[in-house]
DNA sequence: CCCATTACGCTACCAGTAGTAGCGTAATCA
DNA sequence: TGATTACGCTACTACTGGTAGCGTAATGGG
């Protein structure tokens, strides 16, 4: 029984995909989102362009796998309802700060904006999962969710893309205040 | 006396920075940031690209003062404070919202984050006008009114970015309310 | 052990984009 | 009239995302 791994006939994958993962960002944090461009980023893995080709559609399709596999699925701790929603605020604002991953959001979330297969995969794949989970976690309606997602990633981005540095630490803080008192 | 007008000499620059302006936002509304390329905005405004080339140096500085001529300055009527910050507000989102606008802003804006020269040329042109006249209007510190616009700014543009479309009126009220109550 | 199958690296290529150079010509002022 | 500046036009560069096709390297199954 191995339903979950159909064993596909022929040379299987090579596991390049952390490493691709790890240049990707690598490359982002030294040449920006643009001056990473997918040969460099092949270069920078190891891997033949036309390899990053073979298992992503498109360049925003990467960096969306990229920063999937970095951010991972967001942790609902907390014993009530603020604690919970403050470290996600936490948890996301420290996700955007490391080296790469910023520009890397920010940069296919511009992306996206003219490329409607784009944002789909960015829709599906990144924002619907965190919304259904904070959803459950929160027992809050559609809208106040996503308007809370709003919030926090576009002030995260906006302040990132307009600075260039993450969002300091009192800033966040008032942050997170804000949507607690409105939320409560 | 015409110091403002030095009268330079040689042919005269034609008049057609507004019709630029138009066919600019209609262009990037009909086909995206991305779509309106230099060529097509030059076709619709129906001037060769090297003359947009000699009025701006880049593509993102052209949006960028399309923009501020679509924008012009915050209003900044309202008795009270709340009056203030909820009418400034509503006005964004009432800019963002027009056709092409919020395609075009959030398209300068990405761009501006891997391109010092352009997010030089936003901070300086664009934002810092609006922050400055709303740290007079509101009597807040500046980092107050930096995050305020971080928070009002930044989210318009991640749901157009997300949804493709502008905010929904309830949301704006709730956002309103949300960044009231901070600041009381 | 051999063979179909799939992945890999490599080179070459295409289409499109921002931005530039240079030409002849048109409009203005002194 | 002449210097000066702007315009339209064509051609061009440099670069990017993405594709096609080749020979070759790993697999698993018969």
């Amino acid at each position: 029984m191995q339903a979950s791994t159909p064993t596909t006939a022929g040379r299987p994958r090579s596991d390049v995909n952390v490493t691709v993962f790890a240049a990707t960002l690598r490359t982002i944090h030294e040449l920006g989102y643009t001056g990473a461009t997918m040969d460099r980023i092949a270069a920078a893995a190891g891997v033949a362009k036309t390899t990053l080709y073979r298992r992503w559609p498109s360049k925003g399709a990467l960096i969306t796998d990229c920063l999937l596999d970095a951010f991972g699925p967001v942790p609902l701790s907390g014993s009530n309802r603020n604690d919970v929603i403050s470290s996600a605020i936490r948890w996301i604002a420290d996700k955007i700060s490391e080296p790469g991953a910023g520009a890397a959001f920010a940069g296919v979330f511009s992306d996206a904006i003219n490329d409607p297969a784009l944002r789909g995969i960015l829709a599906t794949r990144f924002q619907e999962p965190y919304r259904l989970a904070l959803r459950d976690a929160l027992g809050e309606p559609d809208d106040r969710v996503l308007l809370l997602i709003d919030v926090v990633t576009g002030t995260l981005l906006h302040r990132m893309g307009m600075t260039g540095e993450p969002m300091a630490e009192a800033d966040i803080a008032t942050l997170t205040d804000m949507i607690l008192n409105a939320l409560r």
